[in-house]
DNA sequence: GTTCTAGAAC
DNA sequence: GTTCTAGAAC
């Protein structure tokens, strides 16, 4: 009965895409993409610059004054898929990324940077984080933020390149890493612990951009 | 990842 | 009463 001509004829169950993980999931997971794709069709006030091999973007929802994505154009989800094969690419992200660094600090020798990744990242395309670390911008908001910025969950590019020369892959326990996004909110700076809230940690990351100069 | 908002915390 | 967080979003 399943088989009947009526039945074969309407539905087929075939899959006419590609499994590529592009496909799958929400489509926020995807936003980072076409910037990769099609980086000319893009205001220069959002890709910040762009080549044959990367693309440099604003953060969208910056979470410091200076906040921007390093990606490679090739499609790479995340540090999962790199091989030592990209030890290569990883050297150009960070190259592009400290140039851009010594260009922001020409305007503000006050400024302090790091660049690295997200031990589990949100979005899909591989993505390098170039961030001042003096953390004051409206779109940070939550716990989750100033956590996956300022606790080990964000990995330095050192980090990775290590790892990636010394085991050939890179996987970072999931539990573990969210749990840490849990954490209390402690000043990346000074002594300063267990902030009640964001508003608070807020005023405190104030005080230092006063004094630390 | 963000937006929105119910209800917890103050 | 207002501020703030945290979980659903089909
Ligand atoms: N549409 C977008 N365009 C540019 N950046 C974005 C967009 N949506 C989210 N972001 C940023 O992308 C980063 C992704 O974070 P993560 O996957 O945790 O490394 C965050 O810093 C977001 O602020
Ligand atoms: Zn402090």
């Amino acid at each position: 009965m399943m088989n009947s001509a009526r039945n074969f004829s309407s539905t087929p169950k075939i899959k006419t895409r590609s499994s590529s993980s592009t496909h799958k999931g929400s489509p926020w997971l995807n936003v980072l993409l076409p910037y990769c794709e099609q980086p000319e069709i893009f205001s220069n006030k959002v890709v910040y610059y762009y080549d044959d091999g990367i693309v440099i973007i604003w953060d969208k929802y910056p979470k410091a004054k200076i906040h921007l994505l390093v990606m490679p154009r090739q499609k790479i989800d995340s540090i999962e898929d790199l091989r030592k094969q990209d030890l290569n690419l990883i050297e150009i992200l960070k190259r592009k990324g400290q140039q851009i660094i010594d260009h922001f600090k020409e305007n503000d020798p006050n400024l302090v940077f790091r660049m690295g990744f997200h031990a589990i990242p949100s979005l899909r395309q591989l993505h390098m984080h170039v961030i001042s670390q003096d953390f004051i911008s409206s779109t940070l908001s939550t716990k989750k933020h100033w956590n996956s910025f300022t606790t080990s969950f964000f990995k330095d590019v050192e980090e990775i390149e290590m790892l990636l020369k010394e085991k050939g892959q890179i996987k970072f326990d999931k539990d573990y890493y969210e749990n840490l996004l849990k954490s209390p909110l402690n000043c990346h700076l000074c002594d300063a612990k267990e902030f009640k809230n964001i508003p608070t940690l807020k005023k405190h990351l104030e005080e230092h951009l006063n004094s630390d100069r």
